[in-house]
DNA sequence: ATCATAACGCTTTTT
DNA sequence: GCGTTATGAT
């Protein structure tokens, strides 16, 4: 046997014991598994398993290198090797060890993979199944999101830009705050210039790596007074970001972008780095994103991105389709491999879904199929009011628990947050657990913002917008006219805030509060010197109880809630000190600087999931409903007048449908109040476009609906009458935890409502009650508490009494029940 | 400084 | 309709 007939056979066996590696795959899988070299371009189609898909990519890096994919035989290999490997290409089962070492070409080391994600969320699920499949050593990966994997980027190698590798990051609020102070400096209208808006004109201004000097070049050239206008912002914005070392969400893909591209000793050093690179949720990458992980790839294009333009929701962020639907243009040999065969959903519910996205023209075309069974039809309930079409999903699922379902079988997607008002109110009366994804979060509350603000200060004295926020707070008798002075001061030298209030004596305007400004420095520099040596632990009591910010709250309801926030931000610390490898206050700021509520969505948790499509991405459930499906709702009255922005909606309606694994229930109200007025909407055309064989319409729509039962009266009798009654006192239950909208944590501890008018005297205590109390019901006797689950402000109790379990909403029927 | 009232304005929002 | 924010009064 001659050398190439030799290697023929080699390589054509390695590849068959590779394949038998992943033989639990299907064909398109393990064809985009295999396919290791150069660029690739995944379209992956809703619940086609593209995380498998990631994850085995990344195994089969590590195990074998590039074997799967060349026919390169390394030199020692001889006639021995080949009948082992081809003895092994007939067998099925875990290839042993020393096999896989014989196939291997250059395996990767975990380090030199870098895996891109949108959401802490997604990141996370990579690494625990990385490593769940590759052990320890999958940690080495770099599995992160774009911003976190540019944070470690920028903090290494982010000096030559000029910028302290020390920076702070800002939030979106950050950002806003900066520019509502710069906006009013420059006399600027909000209303003619929303300091959203102009952020997110800047937004793209980056996206197209124009600096501040670009922008304003480009506006001159245009004669377009208002691009002038908010050129200036531009400048200003990012003057201060600057100057108090901090840089906000865009800055750091922008920058890390500008880094690699004009500095070829560290992209050099990145790219010799990373041998290959994989995108997750290409669909939603910006272009700024799209240079970021190019430059990455370098010139071995080893970058493999996975993505489903009938899934990109996120144009009006920036996101461009453009870069999944000219991939191949942009990368030269591109390789595309098609997964359209779906593991998640019912042939029903898929063929709705392709139905109604088929009428988009701006896709690349694919049709998701599945081997699974037609199931059950979908069904559109055309509801009287919003009211009644809440109540339906209330009634329904209480109908199908009863029927054995579990409240986390259930989600309700709605296209804009406000829609959950209606359900909540429903979900209430009616007792159904439930949660409520997005709105308001943990960390834009006050108390939290203002804990952090200080750690801020503590690791950068130069973050003046933070500063702002603690100098007189908990209140110190550092006034307005003191503040405004002090920015004057700094603004004027260009110097950060607390150096200025540093050398108050110098300043005459100063002078009469430089005592009390002592006292602030001489505060943040024991906290300095103390984050030296302290714990991060030790470290965050100290600081509670230096800046007196505990004592000054309180003991108010509202306070003790606020409390609560504030030792829950201590156990983040805790439990982020125990994981991180190298605990610090700076490391810390990262993660909570891009960490989102969504990241603690508890899917598994017992209650009914709440939220909008957007962000049920990436998530599924056996039945979803979908409410609200009307026109000028979904699609949105705002996106109706440019085809673009439609087929952006339909898309948002297959991300929507595709959520659902068994059933799908569609409902629409023909009355709808909304934003003050009552609106009467005609069915979604998304509807309209599934044909008859995939949804069963109601024949004549008429009010109500064939299953709505009537309702419990035993659980209703209080909640009708009590429920409007508001108790701010003993709803900190001990079981009651969770982040959730509007201060559902603790009952309203972030929106503290005004106690509405009563006629009733003074409220009853609540008790606080936990699983196994004993109870007395003025009405029903005694019980036993099965379970408490809580319920954004208040909380759902089941109690046996005697054999018959009932289920009671703490806050109604509270004022009945003593603990015995 | 803290509260109360008026005024506005309003898709979606991975970081 | 509701929730947030700006402004003014005590």
């Amino acid at each position: 046997m001659d050398r190439k007939e030799f290697e023929k056979r080699f390589a054509a066996a390695r590849r068959a014991v590779i394949e038998r590696d992943f033989a639990d795959l299907n064909e398109m899988q393990r064809r985009s598994v295999m396919a290791t070299e150069g660029p690739l371009l995944l379209l992956a189609g809703a619940g086609s398993g593209k995380t498998t898909v990631l994850i085995n990519r990344i195994a089969n890096l590590i195990r074998y290198g590039r074997a799967s994919d060349s026919d390169e035989v390394p030199e020692e290999a001889g006639e021995a090797e080949l009948a082992a490997l081809e003895e092994e290409a007939g067998k099925t089962g875990e290839v042993p060890e020393e096999v896989r070492e014989l196939c291997g070409l250059d395996p990767v080391e975990p380090w030199r993979i870098i895996a891109i994600t949108f959401t802490n969320k997604a990141a996370d699920e990579l690494k625990t199944r990385l490593e769940k499949k590759l052990g320890p050593g999958a940690q080495d990966i770099w599995a992160m999101t774009f911003h976190s994997a540019c944070v470690r980027i920028l903090r290494k190698s982010v000096e030559v830009l000029g910028i302290s590798p020390k920076f702070t990051i800002y939030d979106s609020a950050d950002s806003a705050a900066v520019m509502k102070r710069v906006l009013r400096e420059l006399n600027m209208d909000e209303k003619q210039f929303p300091p959203k808006q102009v952020l997110s004109v800047i937004s793209r201004a980056k996206d197209r790596l124009q600096s501040p000097a670009d922008f304003e070049a480009a506006a001159e050239k245009a004669w377009d007074p208002r691009q002038k206008y908010i050129a200036k912002a531009y400048r200003e914005y990012s003057r201060r970001l600057l100057s108090a070392d901090a840089l906000d969400f865009d800055d750091l893909i922008y920058y890390t972008v500008l880094l690699l591209r004009d500095y070829p000793e560290v992209r050099g050093e990145w790219q010799r780095r990373f041998r290959y690179v994989l995108v997750d949720e290409y669909q939603d990458t910006s272009n700024l994103q799209y240079l970021l992980a190019a430059m990455l790839a370098g010139e071995r294009e080893n970058i493999c991105v996975v993505g489903d333009d009938d899934q990109s929701i996120y144009r009006f962020r920036g996101a461009t389709i453009e870069n999944i639907l000219s991939f191949e243009n942009r990368f030269r040999d591109a390789r595309v491999i098609k997964l359209e065969q779906n593991y998640r959903s019912t042939g029903h519910i898929l063929g709705a879904a392709n139905s109604v996205i088929r009428n988009n023209s701006e896709r690349r075309g694919k049709n998701l199929w599945t081997a699974a069974g037609e199931g059950e039809k979908l069904v559109l309930h055309v509801a009287e009011g919003d009211d009644a079409e809440a109540e339906f999903v209330a009634e329904t699922i209480l109908n199908a628990v009863a029927g054995g379902m579990r409240w986390s079988d259930f989600a309700v997607l709605y296209r804009m947050n406000v829609q959950s008002n209606r359900l909540e109110y429903a979900f209430k009366r009616l007792a159904v657990p439930y949660k409520v994804v997005g709105g308001t979060r943990f960390f834009d509350r006050a108390e939290i913002k203002d804990i952090t603000s200080y750690l801020a200060v503590v690791n950068n004295p130069a973050d003046d917008l933070r500063l702002l926020r603690v100098i007189n707070n908990p209140p110190r008798g550092i006034g307005e006219t003191t503040v405004e002075r002090l920015r004057t001061a700094a603004g004027a030298e260009r110097r950060p805030i607390l150096d200025v209030a540093a050398d108050a004596g110098r300043y005459p305007e100063l002078k009469s509060a430089a005592g009390k400004l002592m006292g602030f420095i001489s505060l943040i520099m024991e906290l300095r010197s103390l984050a030296e040596t302290l714990t991060l632990e030790e470290f965050y009591d100290a600081l509670l109880e230096k800046t007196g910010y505990m004592e000054a709250l309180g003991d108010s309801d509202e306070a003790l809630a606020r409390k609560d926030n504030i030792m829950e931000l201590k156990s983040n610390i805790v439990n982020y000190a125990a994981g991180a490898e190298t605990p610090s206050l700076a490391g810390f700021l990262d993660e909570i600087a891009l960490y989102t509520d969504l990241d603690s969505v508890d899917v598994g948790g017992e209650s009914v999931i709440l939220m909008t499509v957007h962000s049920a991405k990436g998530l599924e459930f056996p039945w979803v409903f979908l409410v609200g499906m009307e026109e000028n709702l979904f699609p949105s009255g705002r996106s109706t007048n440019s085809e673009e922005e439609l087929e952006e909606e339909r898309r948002l309606c297959y991300v929507a449908l595709t959520r659902a694994k068994k059933r799908l229930i569609l409902t629409a109200a023909r009355r709808r109040l909304l934003f003050g007025h009552t609106t009467a909407n005609a069915v979604s055309r998304f509807v309209e476009e599934i044909p008859d064989e995939h949804i069963d319409r109601p024949a004549e729509p008429r009010m109500g609906g064939g299953f709505i039962r009537e309702p419990d009266p035993d659980f209703l009798e209080f909640s009708y009458r009590e429920s409007r009654r508001e108790d701010r006192r003993g709803q900190d239950m001990g079981a009651y935890r969770g982040y959730g909208r509007r201060g559902s944590f603790s009952g309203g501890a972030a929106a503290p409502r005004p106690a509405p008018k009563r006629t009733v005297s003074g409220p009853a205590p609540l008790p606080e009650l936990s699983a196994g109390d004993r109870i007395r019901h003025r009405a029903f006797g005694e019980g036993t508490v099965v379970s408490v689950t809580s319920m954004p402000g208040d909380a759902l109790l089941t109690v046996d009494f005697g054999g018959t379990q009932k289920r009671l909403m703490l806050k109604a029927a509270g004022a009945f029940i003593t603990k015995i």
